[in-house]
DNA sequence: ATGTAAACTATACGTTCGCATAGTAAACCG
DNA sequence: CGGTTTACTATGCGAACGTATAGTTTACAT
């Protein structure tokens, strides 16, 4: 079947991408990935063949996965509704979907942890476009006023940051708290915050 | 020498807080930990003997050097200025040292990626007590006004994602945009920005 | 039915891993 | 001066690492 090999291989990508979110790239070995995907070693090195393929392909496959969701709810983003609750579900939109598919989060943040050829590979394959794409959409949002007028770069470090800080201390979180900040009811509070701190709500 | 020994002591730390935060634990050897240091294998096992001893007295270390010199600046927050300017100095103060020293926050990351029995130690050891802090500074600036009055605990949460975040993204942003976000004026321009956004600024 | 290519696996090689242990050199103490 | 402790190193073990390659099974065109 044409389909077992696809599906194999996917599914090597997908324990691949796991992993090397969680461990990073030294500290994932072909044989872990191998046995995350049910498979022997041997086959991964066949797709595969060296490690470093695995992961440019790896994290080639996270990315498309991540741009067929996202840009399906901006696209989807209706005029019906106020600036500020299509910006206020954009933001639960991503803190849900990087909740679910925190992978790709992982990886990047794993690489910028030790800059190198494999940060540089991913800047050109991808990150120059999503600036750009991040710029664009801040800089919508201010135009229709539903965020303050400042540099639009330093605004979307700072939304960045507020979104994607929570997935990746989520653990702590849970452990410290007792809450899990993947949850709905969480989540939801934690926007309403956001649009007020962002509004520059003074009272209750 | 008695100091010789503390000091080659303290060099296969300051090595393996480095290499613990770039790639983790899986990732670092103690060979690399002892070449890093200038040192014979051997020597990091005399010091340490287990690879796990020498995590834990690395983050240990490192927690004690963070402890040292953020409270510093807490006590030292004046009276004599506004509320609002104390808050803007002492979000560009965190974000200066975290500059300079982001290992512990590379580390935090590190773990919090693969939750397990090393995560936890952290939260016993360190987390939960800096989240009690966190609070308390983020309610005593709610007190006097220079906060919105939301949630302190997701405004925590928010405000250390604006300003870990940038330091964690930095090798990237200085790859797409070619400015280095550690810079002193790009940290000072940041905070001003955050600064607006939190007193909900919509015109220049 | 048979040959060829594709998909997959068994086995192995050289290196490096964490860890153990026997040893050396200097310092200290009586 | 002899003996013990302390700081450090040389050597080595079994396991796991990434990679190479020969071999086996499956799919399919002729």
């Amino acid at each position: 079947m044409k389909n077992d090999k696809h599906r194999r291989r996917m599914a090597i990508l997908d324990a691949a991408a796991k992993l090397f979110g969680q461990v990073g790239f030294e500290g994932t070995s072909m044989k872990a990935v191998a046995i995350a995907a049910g498979e022997k070693k041997t086959l991964v090195q066949y797709h595969f063949r060296y490690k470093q393929q695995l992961w440019e392909e790896t994290v080639t496959h996270v990315w498309q996965q991540r741009n067929e969701a996202l840009p399906t709810f901006l696209a989807a983003a209706p005029d019906d509704r106020t600036a500020r609750e299509t910006m206020e579900a954009l933001c639960r939109y991503i803190l849900e979907f990087t909740f679910a598919n925190p992978t790709w989060v992982k990886i990047m943040f794993q690489e910028a942890s030790t800059p190198g050829a494999r940060l540089d590979w991913m800047v050109e394959q991808f990150f120059i476009n999503d600036f750009d794409q991040g710029k664009s959409v801040v800089e919508l949002a201010q135009a229709r006023g539903v965020l303050p007028d400042v540099n639009p770069m330093h605004l979307l470090y700072t939304l960045s940051g507020a979104l994607i800080y929570l997935v990746n201390v989520a653990p702590i979180i849970e452990r410290v708290t007792g809450k899990d900040a993947g949850e709905d009811d969480f989540v939801e509070e934690y926007v309403a915050t956001l649009m007020r701190i962002l509004s520059g709500a003074k009272g209750t």
